[in-house]
Parts: structure tokens; sequence; C-alpha cells
DNA sequence: GGTTACACGTGATTC
DNA sequence: TGAATCACGTGTAAC
């Protein structure tokens, strides 16, 4: 008896009704209380239990249609393939964010050269500065690689005519294409930053040799016209 | 009668016994069968239903752990914030591949200066116009004086290969020389600002027309090469 | 027939 | 009280 009552009022699918939606799964529902027993017990929380669940099976699938691979329909898969896609997300952000930031602020090989042989390079730096504000002009050349067929160069030196005319000629020599271009003069002195790139077609940017660039570079700056 | 045969046996949570886990939610779990009603009728998927409800609870528990932020504890919640986390995720990779894209390889831009024919160059030359007008930017040349024998200029135009060495044979026809100089390029186009100065000796400030100069400019811009 | 997964209705519980 | 959420045990489909 107790069975029967049991099997009858408890939980446990009904009668399907609706059409099959997305998968194989079927879908069941009550059409209303009007199954053979009558002695229907509202529960006062009976349609809104039904709306909480309507409400997270609408997440899932939700979410499911947000993960692109799903490997089963079934809840905890559509979970779980949502842990892992979340996962590999967090990866590829981390990658590309390394990738971005140590692309853009730190380049890996720099090669410099100058007349005067200096110890190190920070230092050179900052005394290039000065030394150009004192008129006494060092020349100096950096020349590094900042991408695949990108490169960065620094020109530093004494102003005489056409020198940048000299300078995009060599650019054009070495089939480089300017990219952005600053220069400036001051002081008899003048510096050039650009970042250039190899001309598609011609070759990638492994086939340049940036020490033997950078002393093309300098015995050219250094010639007179 | 009835109601209370429900009561006692279909679903509902039982007493609760473990002590709270994680948050505030109850923990509800039946010792065993020692309820007073022992007519306990074993269904064959009670374990199995058991452990799947723990196996979605402790994926659900795990997607939460992967999820930054979480605005509620409920199921419904912790998958509303894994959805519109993996969005954040996805627009962030998005733009992070689109800058790293445009940051190491420009496929645009492509030759300049006296180029080894490859490919079309017109076709090229017309998808950069496109690019720049799409972007709004026109052809523009601006020519003012801003000392004695000094002038600043600003031009526009669309990328050309040489364009820029034929900015150079411009200024060193007219007797510039080169003060300072800009030049950035984007979407086809090309800018190149800088601050020219007479060259000493041939004449003085006053016999250069801007008017005329600018007109000169752009035409010489506009022609091809 | 055994296993798996789901929706269901309900009592309990927290806010 | 009342609304919302949860775990529970079950019937029932699909594999």
């Amino acid at each position: 008896m107790t069975t029967e009552k049991k099997g009858k009022i408890m939980g446990g699918g009904n009668k399907f009704q609706e059409p099959v939606k997305t998968s194989r799964r079927r879908q069941v529902r009550k059409e209303k209380e009007e199954d053979e027993v009558n002695e229907s017990f509202k529960s006062p929380n009976l349609e809104a239990e039904r709306r909480r669940r309507e409400k997270l099976h609408g997440r899932l699938m939700a979410l499911r249609s947000h993960v692109p691979i799903v490997t089963n329909m079934t809840k905890a898969s559509i979970v779980e393939d949502a842990i892992t896609y979340i996962g590999e997300l967090q990866k590829i952000v981390q990658n590309l964010t390394e990738k971005l930031h140590e692309m853009e602020e730190t380049p890996l090989e720099i090669y410099e050269q100058q007349t005067v042989h200096t110890i190190k390079p920070e230092v050179e730096a900052i005394d290039l500065k000065v030394e150009m504000k004192k008129m006494g002009i060092e020349e100096n050349v950096q020349f590094c690689k900042i991408g695949k067929r990108k490169f960065w160069l620094k020109i530093t030196t004494e102003k005489r005519p056409g020198i940048f005319t000299k300078f995009m000629e060599v650019m054009c020599l070495l089939g480089f294409e300017i990219i952005d271009i600053t220069l400036a003069t001051s002081n008899g002195a003048i510096i050039i930053c650009s970042s250039v790139q190899i001309l598609q077609g011609l070759c990638d940017g492994d086939s340049v040799d940036p020490e033997q660039t950078k002393d093309f570079l300098l015995e050219v700056m250094r010639s007179n016209p």
C-alpha cells in the first residue's frame, strides 16, 4: 500500500509531453493535477521549486552555449567542461600577457657599439646624454630586434649636411621599411630613433645579423659624404 | 493519512548532522535508515543518485573556485558568474590577440622606397587608401612659419613606396634643413611632422611663400613616383 | 536487467 | 510570515 502511495504521489517523472528540445533527453512535465490521485497536496513551494529548477537549467544551458567544446550533455559534464575551458582561457590570457609584455618593453638582444669603449651599456646611455650637452659628440649606434621582422635602432652622431638623407639611403639599401622615426637635432648633434621592418618578400628577420648591421650603420654614419 | 505517509517517506531533507562545511547552508544527511518508519524500500538507484548529486555539487564548487568573483553562493549564481567570467576572459583574449597581432605583424604595410616587385602594387595601394579613408584620415599638408628662418610642417597622406624618400628630396631641393622630424605610419596612412630651417647662405625666410610651398608639397606628395 | 541521468514534489532551513 | 534554496528519495526514460 505504501509503495503504491509513494509511487503515485512522490517525486518522479511523469508523462513526457513537450517535444524533444535539444538532445535525446526526455522532457518530463505533468500536464495538470489530473492524475488519478486527486488528493493533491498543494505544497507551498511547488511552483517556486519549479521555477528554481527551470532557472538552473537555463543557466546551465547558457553556460554550455558559452563553452566551445562539450564532451557530454550531462549537468556535471557541462560544469566540468566549463571549468577546463576557464582554465584554458586563463592560460591563454597569461601567455598573451607575458608575450605582449616582454615584446613591448624588454628587447631581448641589444647590440650596441660605441667608438669609445666603456663598460656598462646603461651608464653609457646616460653618459651619452651628458656628452651631447657638452657638445662632445660620441658616435653611437644601437640596433636590436624587437619583433619577427621588426627592429629598433638609435643613432647618435654629429650633425652633418645630408646625413639624414644618407641614413635614408642606407635604410633603402638594406631593405628596411620605416615604420616610425624620430629625429632631433641639438647643439650640433643629431639623434635618430626609428622602428624599421624588413620588406616583405626580401627575407625574414633571422637573416639579419644585428651586429653586422650595426657595424655597417656605424661605418656609413662615420664616413663623410 | 496520506499526508503523513508522504511527509515521512518521500523526498525532503532530514536532520542535519555534519558540521557546516563552507557557508551557512545547512548540511543535511540522514544517519541511517533509523527513522521511525522502517519500511525502507531500497530504491535501486538511491546510492547512485546520491553519488550523482555529490558529483554535481563538487563540480559546482570547483567551478566556483575557478571564478574570481562570486556574487552569491547559490547554484544558479555560481553558473551565472561563471558565464560572465567566461565572457570577460574571451573579451580579454580577443583584445590581447588583436593588440599582439597588430604589434608584431602589420600585414597591410608592404613596400616602401624602390622595392622589389612582388605582388600588385596598385591593389595594395588602393587597399591602403581605402583603409586610410576608413579611419577618417585625409590627405593634408600644413606649412607655417615659426621663426625667422624656421618653418613647421605636417603632412598626412597615404603611405606609398618611397614617399618618405621623396619628401627628403623635396626638402633638399627647397633648401630646407631638417631640425627635427617625426614620422609615424598607421592603417595605410603616414604622418610627418617636422621643423625645418632654410639653409644658411641661401636666403632668408621672407623669400619663402608658405602658401606656395604648401601647395608644392601637396602636389609632390600626390604625384606618383 | 543494469546503469546513468533527470525532473519531480516535498520537508527543512535560512534570510 | 513568506520567499528562496537545498538535499532528499523516487519514478522513469535512455543507453
